[in-house]
DNA sequence: TGTACATCAGTGAACGCGCGTTCACTGATGTAC
DNA sequence: TGTACATCAGTGAACGCGCGTTCACTGATGTAC
């Protein structure tokens, strides 16, 4: 056994990985300071000093989870389809970002650091709509649908509302789901 | 001052009305049985006589809403666009059964009154999604797109991720988005 | 290389709070005869 | 119509608990000279 040193090294990181594990468990709503400590093994009053209150630790779990979501869309390289399966593939390993991303009731909604991510987000997301399957005559709601058919999908899956088997990948499935939306089959009316 | 009668007359329905109330005012995370029943004016301890414990409680209101929106569904007669539509303003004119019917780990997943009220809700939703406008050759990815984007565009609207004003009628907004699904403009390749 | 000192990171005790649930109870209602 | 009694609905005190936050503290690290 060794002695625990009294500096961590890299207490915030530690919380943040931790917290994830946490809310993708049981929920955000089931989170708190005092479990996220014990399960980094720390005194109860550290994760304070990382980020001031609960709700901080939220927002940054926030911040993170659009910059991570953003770097996926952004490699996709503007396909429309694989930016799709990218964000179900997000939400699908890391729920517990994707969760409290879309609540701001849990976040301080105007701190810089997540203004700065939402809005690179929301470029990624933009500019991988910015396909040419996309219809030019009604752009603005072909990006709310292709928007909506994503989220609807994941936030689907993630509550267990489609069935599936635990070893599933959701961005497999809902490849040709998305592909409705942009490349129609010849057939389609029948 | 009139007082107030020891019994009240319709406590469960008093209190089902005041949970979803409180639900959509601040999440179901933050509701309480004892906020819920300061709200009524009732004892602290009398909710638990009608359902049990808290989770029976978020049981009840999950059935009701699988309930309602399948009277909803029913009623678009078959329409998928109607449906759709009836879809989206379920979810703006009930949230809080809206938020807690996704949320499985709330619930006692296999009470008897809430698998009666999902096979319903199922077999609506089923139904109306064998509009004719349905592709046949692959109605199964045809149905899960078609319930994924307006659950989508529900969950997106509600978060708040979408701009929109207070007096505004998401479902009104979501018509031409579900139709791009399925009723693709002829110039829709350029 | 050594020393003094400022800054930073984590501790542990203490606070007050609201919560869900239990329990023995009492008031009100309904039913049998 | 009246009475006895069972059942139901709501009360209020009590329990134990985990929580977020505060605070004065101590140990560790880094920097200036």
């Amino acid at each position: 056994m060794r002695q625990q040193p009294y500096h961590h090294g890299d207490l915030r990181r530690a919380l943040l990985t931790a917290a994830a594990e946490a809310i993708a468990e049981s929920g955000v709503a089931a989170l708190s300071l005092r479990d996220l400590a014990r399960r980094v093994g720390v005194s109860h009053a550290a994760p304070t000093h990382h980020f001031g209150d609960k709700t901080g630790l939220l927002t940054a779990i926030a911040a993170e989870g659009l910059d991570l979501l953003a770097a996926q869309l952004e490699a996709a390289g503007g396909d429309i389809l694989a930016a799709g399966q990218a964000y179900v593939r997000f939400a699908a390993t890391h729920r517990a970002h994707f969760e409290v991303m879309f609540q701001p009731s849990l976040l301080h909604f105007d701190a810089p650091e997540l203004t700065a991510a939402r809005q690179r987000a929301g470029r990624a997301l933009r500019d991988s709509l910015d396909d040419t399957r996309v219809p030019a005559g009604d752009r603005d709601n072909a990006r709310l649908a292709a928007w909506s058919i994503v989220h609807g999908f994941a936030t689907l899956w993630l509550s267990g509302a489609l069935p599936h088997d635990a070893d599933d990948d959701p961005s497999a499935l809902a490849g040709p789901v998305i592909r409705l939306l942009f490349e129609p089959t010849p057939d389609q009316h029948t």
